[in-house]
DNA sequence: AGGTTAATTAACCTATTGGTTAAATATTAT
DNA sequence: ATAATATTTAACCAATAGGTTAATTAACCT
């Protein structure tokens, strides 16, 4: 619901359906029926999974004939993975070695404040 | 709404009070009340996003005396990562490049359909 | 022109999200 | 015991999400 990019990035993303949609379209452009085959679900509803997608800038889309075909649009992806990155030392720590370096944070910020 | 792992992992990251929370959590354990603090939003606000963080595993919880301090779990962090990172030479390789690649990609895929 | 295929729009429904206020619970401190 | 602090729960509300069916638009093919 959030206008920032990162929140509708992250949005788009949290649903299985518009993933396996990204996935589809990283052997190449689809049409839109190409796309819904694999799913028990209407037209429509991909129509609007393929909304999602677009407003979050995650596929682009053109026209040729009566087809409006789909292609992969991954500079979001970017984001995320920048945004994802800041964290990575976190989970790379072991778990024990993590509590570690909190606490070693916790020190020296206390120890900036003067506690 | 689904159930499945990463969705909820992506949905607990669609929020940018839930982000601001889990860096908040980086320098240390923190209390409700901390995390609350820079935010223009009731408690139980807070406490919904928290719950919300919890059940993506994204946090973990604790008690001292009246205080519930949470503490940044970052393992499935590593799992988006994992993710995302079949996507990485899409967005590395130029957007002319990547129309090369799509293109070739549909080519061989086409040769193997006997096409 | 008429029919078929591709895709979208409109109208609707139910469940979930993100927030609120007010009340309840738990622990500490006096 | 009572009061104060920290947090959660309950009940509510408006907006959004994810789906449906039915109708519409657009382009192609005879």
């Amino acid at each position: 619901m959030p206008a920032d990019q990162l929140s509708t990035t992250f949005a788009a993303l949290a649903d299985p359906t518009r993933r396996a949609i990204l996935a589809s379209l990283t052997t190449g452009e689809k049409t839109v029926s190409d796309l819904a085959e694999p799913f028990d679900m209407t037209m429509p509803a991909i129509t609007k999974h393929l909304k999602v997608l677009e407003k979050a800038k995650l596929i682009e889309r053109s026209r040729e004939a009566q087809y409006r075909p789909c292609r992969l649009h991954p500079e979001p992806l970017k984001d995320i993975d920048e945004w994802i990155e800041k964290y990575r030392k976190f989970w790379e720590a072991s778990f024990d070695r993590l509590d570690d370096y909190l606490k070693q944070i916790q020190a020296k910020k206390e120890d900036n404040d003067g506690e």
